[in-house]
DNA sequence: GCCAACGTTGGC
DNA sequence: GCCAACGTTGGC
């Protein structure tokens, strides 16, 4: 079992409303490196944790598990979708997604500004100056260690 | 709202 | 294939 950090803009979509739905289709993710992660190395039951970006507090808000295998993303081909992309194909779609199930909120928000206080997690892909992937594995050791700060 | 960092696009 | 221009992300 692999482990992830995916983000999201909690105005848009927060871990609140995850656990009001249960699960959610992934979608809007229009970068390749992101795409290629959730295409070839997500599997259902892997964990993710779900992070809060470009907000107040930005930081891991919850805890999530991959539910299904990659497929389309419908929203490519929704001329009315802000993720409309008029160059993918339906034969060849461009953009895949996973779906996402609630697993549980945690009980406080772990901020971005506190991980980076943690020396073990300075080699994290969340902390790489410059990184702003929206879907990046975690180390199994980060994982847990980032498990024992709640 | 600002801006650094990065990805993408397209002319050449 | 280079690279300038542009768009986006996301912390602050």
């Amino acid at each position: 079992m692999k482990y992830w950090l995916m983000k999201s803009e909690p105005e848009t979509f927060s871990i609140d409303d995850l656990k009001r739905k249960r699960t959610e289709a992934w979608d809007g993710v229009r970068n390749y490196q992101a795409r290629n992660f959730m295409r070839d190395s997500m599997q259902p039951g892997d964990k993710v944790f779900f992070y809060h970006s470009n907000c107040a507090e930005p930081g891991i808000a919850g805890i999530a598990e991959i539910a299904s295998d990659a497929y389309p993303d419908p929203s490519q081909f929704d001329a009315k979708s802000k993720y409309f992309d008029p160059t993918s194909k339906r034969e060849e779609p461009r953009w895949m997604l996973v779906d996402v199930k609630f697993v549980k909120k945690l009980k406080r928000t772990i901020t971005l500004d506190e991980l980076k206080g943690h020396d073990v997690l300075d080699e994290m892909l969340l902390l790489r100056k410059g990184n702003r992937l929206s879907v990046m594995p975690v180390a199994a050791a980060e994982w847990r260690y980032i498990l024992t700060l709640e």
